[in-house]
DNA sequence: AAACACCTAGTACAATCGCACTATCTGGTC
DNA sequence: GACCAGATAGTGCGATTGTACTAGGTGTTT
């Protein structure tokens, strides 16, 4: 993600030296004429900023993924809502991820819940996917933010 | 990448979905306070984009190594590495438990950091200890609790 | 020079993890 | 009844983790 000013004349540059990452700019200017410069410059999306964060958070999504994408607000078209990470856990599934939060094992996990640990896995991979991560670490830092490591 | 302004709201979002990505603001704002708040709230880099392309694109890949930046024009200090709120750790360590606190494996790490994933491995030993946890989960969770990912 | 702290890199090993299956039971919905 | 989501429990397997060693390099301190 960048901004347009004095840096277009780094876009090039950038988009030589990390040939495989997705540059997105993010800029106030809402000029089509811009953006299309910004994006023959190597740019993958442009985006105006005074967009509500969840379109900008949309396209974000859409350039990682491997789209280009160009959304000015004048002609602004929607692309999608962002959806709650929490809101697709269950309440099991939550159970679950404080305890992992606070470093437990499965193993350890599994006697705090009464429950199997293989059953625990089977929660943890869940949750994992909610979480679109594939650590527990990362899982962890997520439910953090989430507030999750309030004790129960 | 990013720019301040309505996006600022934007960053514990994108942090969160994005959660191993690097996210540098460059904002026109060349203001200390700014800069703090937008690292407060989940980016790992903030330069001010009137600083010439070199610097920018120094900026850019460092914090793609893992270093956190934080770079005004007026202030012209090349970096502010992150003052240890986590004593008894080095910056090698912190280094490591930044990384691994979003997840990242040891051998992402190792690529992240460009040293051996055997090496990660005596860095998280040694952080495991130091923080007393047994699981890289509890390391994560510790480190979000002490601050390590936000700015004093 | 010697001691110390730190970063680096490797091997070896047990334990755990993450994923892909199958399978049973329950409760709610169409 | 058929269907489906959720919780439970298990096996199998490759990858990863965490620990315990050895070992060389750098830089600072005494």
């Amino acid at each position: 993600m960048f901004t347009t000013g004095n840096l277009e004349a780094s876009l090039p540059t950038l988009r030589q030296r990390f040939s495989r990452a997705s540059i997105i700019v993010v800029s106030m200017i809402d000029d089509m004429e811009t953006a299309k410069r910004v994006m023959s410059a190597g740019a993958d999306g442009f985006i105006c900023k005074s967009l509500p964060p969840h379109e900008i958070m949309a396209a974000v999504a859409a350039v990682r993924d491997g789209d280009m994408v160009l959304q000015l607000a004048a002609s602004g078209l929607p692309i999608g809502e962002t959806d709650a990470p929490l809101r697709g856990l269950t309440q099991r599934q939550i159970d679950v991820l404080r305890l992992l939060a606070r470093g437990l094992s499965n193993k350890e996990i599994g006697l705090r819940l009464d429950i199997s640990p293989f059953t625990v896995r089977i929660h943890v991979s869940a949750v994992l996917k909610a979480l679109s991560v594939t650590t527990r670490a990362g899982a962890a830092a997520k439910a953090i933010a989430l507030g999750l490591d309030q004790s129960p």
